[in-house]
DNA sequence: TGTCAACAAGACAAAAATATCCAGATATCA
DNA sequence: TGATATCTGGATATTTTTGTCTTGTTGACA
């Protein structure tokens, strides 16, 4: 029982990019920052640029940006557009007496998914940001990102080919 | 998002033989009445015997009971049997500077998690049986279920209890 | 225009989950 | 004892998920 892994990314690609408005991230620095396979990135964000929640922009300077308000886009959102959460609509053994009613056992199973659902549908993604309970903000930090000091291409260290 | 195959399986089966007190079911009976794959369910049936919540009787007239209270196990016990709910405990990214806290988006992800376990964890399997809302019992039932008439695979309507 | 930086997307590969099969170990009963 | 029923557990196969690679397209800019 877990979120699967392709979500996760999702989730933290996501946060990496509320994390960095205005500035279009390469899946390198995606990568980097939120420990993603690089060549799996481009998995991940095809079904989030379908539903126009990021969006892509080549060449250089180019990479990914946020198209929504980070206040609205709720987790269920992000997880729903790489994998949806399974609600359990009818019977899973397809018995006819069942109808589109579920027995206890699998009414019990979706009312779990129901909670899930209803919980990640009110967490956005703007509140997590804000939410930094005194440490780090989110996906990173190196320890100095808590002082404000920016340990990014574009900061002071780290490699400029 | 959604419980693996494998615990549905369990579950299904767990609640069969819940609702067949004190006489042992063999894999086809199960596998018929939870259409769970019949060469599948060894598998399905081995974490849950090694924890002592079924047990196996070879042989002529044997097959798998249940072997606690229907009221002492709950979803939980059967979904951690066979695949434990994946709690958050420590940075997924394996980032230094989050110990052993949580970053908001994971402290939230947990969080769900948790709620989950605790519902599953409060859910107990005589409480489906019992709680049979007018309708059918549970896994199963042909309609006919439902007025007593057992309707057994294999063809002649067997024996009544 | 040419060059380089970046994403797009499909083909391929590896790993994990799910499913099948079968020889062997027990158990029951005649 | 023999015949049959049943689980056990390992080997194998299939499918899904996860991950990689490569070729092509787009955009910026000199």
């Amino acid at each position: 029982m877990q979120l699967s892994q392709t979500a996760e990314y999702a989730l933290r690609a996501v946060v990496w990019l509320a994390e960095h408005p205005g500035d279009p991230q390469t899946t390198q620095q995606i990568a980097d920052g939120c420990k993603v396979p690089v060549s799996y990135l481009s998995k991940v964000f095809q079904p989030l640029s379908k539903v126009g929640m990021v969006s892509a922009q080549r060449g250089l300077g180019g990479g990914y940006v946020l198209e929504r308000d980070v206040d609205q886009i709720s987790l269920l959102d992000v997880v729903n557009a790489v994998e949806p959460v399974q609600r359990i609509r009818s019977c899973p053994l397809k018995l006819a007496s069942h109808g589109s009613k579920l027995c206890a056992l699998h009414q019990s199973l979706d009312n779990a998914m129901a909670e899930v659902e209803q919980r990640f549908g009110q967490i956005m993604i703007g509140q997590l940001l804000r939410n930094s309970t005194g440490v780090r903000p989110l996906c990173e930090t190196t320890g100095l990102a808590q002082l404000g000091i920016s340990a990014r291409a574009g900061g002071s260290p780290g490699q400029a080919p």
